[in-house]
DNA sequence: AATGAATGAGAATTCATTCAT
DNA sequence: CATGAATGAATTCTCATTCAT
């Protein structure tokens, strides 16, 4: 006797063929059809699992958002309290997620207009919680002195954007390695909330005699 | 007396109509027989302006670009030869775009995939021209020793990303007026290319003695 | 001052390209406005000459109609009383009218369909003028004792179809020239109505001493 | 106990409904939503049993070739060696199934045009073999010296074109009864072939002596 | 006389969804 | 649980025709 998986086996390859698909031709021209096709799954199957088109796309666009959820809560559980190695962590993530397979399409940027008014409100609500971990550790770094910009929320926007846009053009198979294109976003997100290290605490003490 | 326009008067009403309802709900689920509504249009004379759906899509996107690439045009002929200068007056049009009307859907971004493949050529081909102005200029920049980003590639993505999403977030009746907008963005992208104004030649001639 | 055309100029044109778009596309799927791009004349004029695409399909008809009762007029206007004569000149027109380009098209035969009632009846009754002359000539040898087919109307239909189906196969570029096609099916009649040449007067008094 | 029919029930009603919206007005003036409506099914219904109207038009008249292949096979499995007596099985099927519901109305020869290359070309492979059946026949008789007609691909063209129209006069509620019609028909054909009976056997070798 | 612009009616077709089994 | 058949509503688009000039 086996354990019962918790989703049925179809949702997997359900969910990697909705996003292809919404990915491709966008939520309105992509086809359920097509979709039950492209994952070999009967469309009364797919019907059976999710109770319609904007329920797969609800489901989809959620599940990406677990994953990114764990990634931060991850990389923000690895480091430790300075604002410069946090919003490095929180780049990374996303960086990561957004090179990804999950995260190389904007989805959930584009095609939330498509959900239902409810759907749409529990997306913001996590989009929203996803932008705050920014907004803090960013509030954190000014408040700290660390982060010397004038305009933080310009400067959240501008690090989430970059992010975001490397979906449009970053290619895995490409010549630049994943770890490096990270290294080079930490440095422009340091470089837009005007990052000046704080001097070593010895130094300081010493001065101040 | 003044020139009459080139276009019959219904295609400024179908195209604006076309991307208040493509921006709303995606071109897929979007209905032609909406956008002649709203414009107020029969659908049947939309057809006569316009092939089809694609074809006004297509119009649409084409359209935004005469707009943006003028406005680049006339910002670059207003400033002389400094990149940071140049640099600025690119961002500049850009915000301006994307807070203005024309560019306050990513349409050009999101929806090229619902052309046909000529049409997608050729707006990528105007796009590749409008990334091209960063490129060079800030390339200037560089070999100048004013920006002294290692990455200009990054730094011009970055940038433009940033810019472009103020389309998802600006509303022009907000708090924010837009000649502060421009500044903030203007100062953020010097910030990325990690802008070091030249050191004024007297100053520096008096210094050498 | 010259004598104005009877028809407009582009009559011939106009009947030319429906004949071809009605024959390819059957009345149905042809398009008036390829019709007129066929013929290298604005939809206005055609319009302007033709009340409409059913009026444009009936003088087309009739137009053949016209060319091929001269051709049987000329026919039979050659050729003395005898009936076989007669069958043979009558026969010779139908398979060089179904030959050419007028008669190529079967499209009398099957577009009638698609005119209204009174141009449908104005065309059948041509028709039927047309069947007459078959009709007459043939009950004339039968009367005479030169044709002994016992069923005149079947010959009669056999004869006309046959004549009618060259249309679906004879290529004037073939290599069966039209002379040859004509004899073989002058032959064929005759065989169908069971022609049996009377002997000469004079031969049968000698003999039957 | 019956054997369920291989196709839906609305299959047959919808085939019948086609046959007749074609017939009566072609096939492109024909409407799939009267064809539906004929048929008292839904025009769902009818996209869910076939592609198109296209792929309509195909089934009806891949069928009615199916309907004359079974009966030009039964009519030849029902007679001897003897040309003569084949070629008038073959006349008597042809002329049943013209003057029948299925081939009453010249779909084949007229609305092929109407279908893509494919199925056109399918269409015609089917046709040439119906034709090649008479052709082999023909040729048979005339080695065997039974058909004198100098012209055996003549002499099948008229044989098969009379037969087809009788599609075009023939009312089955009209005075000739179809037995009779048949009598006409093969007498005409082996008039056309020129069909002279072999001499019995026993009494060419008595006056042979 | 001649025409380019405009249009309303209707065409084929697609699609998400439901339901009986 | 799972599915294949069935469907109504809506979509894009074409076309013959008209009309103002």
């Amino acid at each position: 006797m086996t354990a019962a998986p918790l989703r049925p086996p179809g949702h997997e390859a359900l969910l990697a063929a909705a996003r292809v698909e919404f990915a491709e031709r966008g939520y309105g021209s992509a086809s359920i059809r097509d979709i039950a096709h492209r994952a070999a799954v009967s469309l009364s199957a797919l019907y059976h699992y999710y109770g319609g088109k904007q329920e797969l796309l609800y489901a989809l666009l959620d599940e990406g958002m677990d994953v990114y959820d764990q990634a931060c809560d991850d990389a923000l559980a690895g480091v430790g309290d300075d604002p410069a190695e946090r919003l490095a962590a929180l780049v990374e993530a996303l960086v990561r997620f957004r090179s990804g397979p999950r995260g190389s399409s904007q989805l959930e940027l584009t095609e939330g207009r498509s959900l239902n008014p409810e759907q749409h409100a529990a997306l913001r609500a996590r989009q929203a919680t996803a932008t705050d971990r920014f907004r803090e550790v960013i509030a954190d770094g000014v408040t700290q002195g660390l982060f010397r910009t004038p305009e933080p929320d310009d400067a959240r926007r501008m690090i989430i954007a970059a992010c975001n846009a490397i979906a449009q053009w970053y290619r895995p198979e490409g010549r630049t390695p994943l770890p490096e294109l990270i290294d080079r976003y930490v440095g422009l997100a340091l470089t837009v909330v005007e990052y000046r290290p704080r001097v070593p605490t010895r130094n300081r003490a010493v001065s101040s005699r």
